[in-house]
RNA sequence: GGUGGAGUGGCCGAGAGGCGAGGCAGCGGCCUGCAAAGCCGUAUACACGGGUUCGAAUCCCGUCUCCACCUCCA
């Protein structure tokens, strides 16, 4: 059984064919880091991630390059308003990125390209296209594609220029309006370390123009897959596309897109004011939680977010992760070593198979256990010990094995504080009360309890505070 | 105007000509001192109108509604 995946370029199903068997070559179109992550960005990231997981565990070495826009017009806006210099800007949106996508158990991409790191890359591939006629200079550090030198382009999004909406014409001398910038240079106000000296003039890249430099540095003129979100396909994929092969590069050989995030059947996203940050959400519910939402939809799918998202995923994730607890206290937890070497269901592989299925794969997931539960009540420890290892191997290749370190220890920890946070208000509320009634003698019995558990009360004006003994 | 996507039971969400995926919620039962957890059972679902077929949620024709891209967007 191979892996079949859909690919936006044919708009058909292809059986994955790697250039050289046994490897695959991805790169994924990261973040713009303009802004924090909502939970629509963190959805693509997780999206892929299942797939580098599922190829993995098929025994494909996967290079997987993410990169990182970290210099565009929204970055040295927002930057300038913020009063930072722009890189600094871009970093901190990278890192609050990275902590999502640490926190969400996306695994780290092999490479990790920043945008502003490649110029002479960039202007090499800018060199290429000029020579070959397909781009051209229409002034100092201004830098266009000639889209009508490219017969071909729309060809990825099965469009054809003159069906286009005329774009406007901004006046830069472009030959066509739909000509789009390889490099652009320095406008009024913008601070001068946003730009860099080419032999076509001072300038900063375009956004297209990364993506194709960068592919081609880390995973070759040809590569396997590309991959992004559904509204990267134009122009910025279109462009990229037509940058590449004009330049004589196989590039991408499938191309993936995921769905979005919506609510009410509308996309989330920052500028429509529905977004919802990944920082927000880790605050209410556990990480697993939200992987756990993200991951259960089909990755072409719209994914409709509702009040009932968090809560349903939650009580999907007790009941695994609840499983895995119980199994392991009765039969033991396997080790590492053996949910990675354990057989996985027919049905599973196969709903993974067919262009990353992981609905139907939930399902085989919870058929097992259910099996598992049945098994553990009626204390058959081998059909336990069988259902508790699938289960973790099958989680382990959507990412969200309970037992795997990373969901162990947060997830505990969290659901500790919280427990103890309501036992000891309960207390306090207890102690209130009797206060209020001049009971000093149970409300001094609950103090001396708390206290014998680490615990310190103060009395305040607004009431009792708590905290932890030694801390402050 | 062009190019795509979608409409499935209270909700989420697979499927794509013939045994009612799965989850959440609900209901009934088992278990339990009572619960919880778990288990068992439980739904005349496929936007609408035609058509093809022994048989259609799935194919064909038409209609309606929604979303998106053609400007930055995962």
């Amino acid at each position: 059984m191979t892996l079949r995946l859909f690919d936006s370029a044919t708009r058909t199903v292809r059986d994955l064919v790697p250039l050289v068997p046994g490897q695959v070559g991805i790169y994924l179109c990261g973040a713009t880091v303009q802004a924090p992550p909502h939970v629509g960005h963190i959805r693509s990231a997780v999206a892929f991630d299942v797939l580098v997981r599922w190829l993995r565990r098929t025994g494909h070495r996967v290079t997987l390059v993410r990169n990182v826009t970290d210099i565009d017009d929204k970055i040295l806006a927002k930057a300038q308003q913020a009063g930072q210099p722009w890189w600094a800007f871009a970093l901190a949106n990278e890192r609050a990125f990275t902590a999502a996508y640490d926190a969400l158990g996306v695994l780290p991409p092999d490479y990790e390209p920043r945008a502003t790191g490649h110029v002479p890359e960039m202007v090499e591939l800018m060199r290429t296209l000029v020579d070959a006629g397909h781009a051209y200079q229409a002034g100092p550090g201004d830098v266009y594609f000639d889209v009508r030198s490219w017969p071909r382009y729309g060809e990825l999004t099965n469009q054809r220029l003159d069906d286009m909406v005329d774009a406007a014409d901004d006046g830069n001398g472009k030959h066509d309006p739909h000509d789009f910038a390889l490099w652009k240079s320095p406008k009024p106000g913008e601070p001068s370390d946003a730009a860099w000296d080419t032999p076509f003039g001072r300038g900063r890249p375009g956004w297209h123009l990364e993506c194709s430099a960068m592919s081609r540095r880390y995973v070759g003129d040809t590569f396997d897959i590309h991959g992004g979100g559904l509204d990267l396909r134009f122009p910025h994929h279109e462009n990229e596309q037509a940058q590449s092969h004009a330049a004589g590069y196989g590039f991408a050989r499938y191309w993936l897109h995921n769905g979005w995030v919506t609510q009410g059947g509308t996309k989330m996203s920052k500028s429509l004011g529905n977004s919802l940050l990944v920082s927000t959400v880790l605050t209410q519910v556990p990480a697993a939680v939200v992987r756990y939402a993200l991951t259960a939809v089909q990755y072409r799918s719209m994914l409709e977010w509702t009040d009932d998202t968090l809560p349903e995923a939650g009580a999907a994730w007790e009941r695994l992760s609840g499983f895995v607890e119980r199994a392991a206290e009765r039969v033991g937890q396997p080790d590492d070593e053996a949910v990675a070497a354990a057989d996985l269901p027919a049905d599973f592989a196969a709903a993974l198979d067919d262009d990353l299925n992981v609905p139907a794969a939930l399902a085989v997931v919870h058929e097992v256990l259910r099996a598992g539960n049945s098994a553990l009540a009626r204390g058959d420890e081998e059909a336990t010990a069988a259902a508790l290892v699938a289960l973790r191997a099958m989680l382990d290749v959507l990412g969200l094995d309970p037992a795997s370190v990373r969901w162990r220890v947060l997830g505990a920890d969290d659901r500790a504080a919280r427990a103890l946070g309501a036992l000891v208000d309960a207390e306090l509320a207890a102690r209130a009360a009797a206060r209020a009634a001049k009971d000093f003698a149970t409300a001094d019995a609950i103090r001396v309890r708390l206290t014998a558990a680490g615990i310190a009360v103060e009395d305040g004006r607004d009431g009792a505070r708590w905290s932890l003994a030694g801390e402050a």
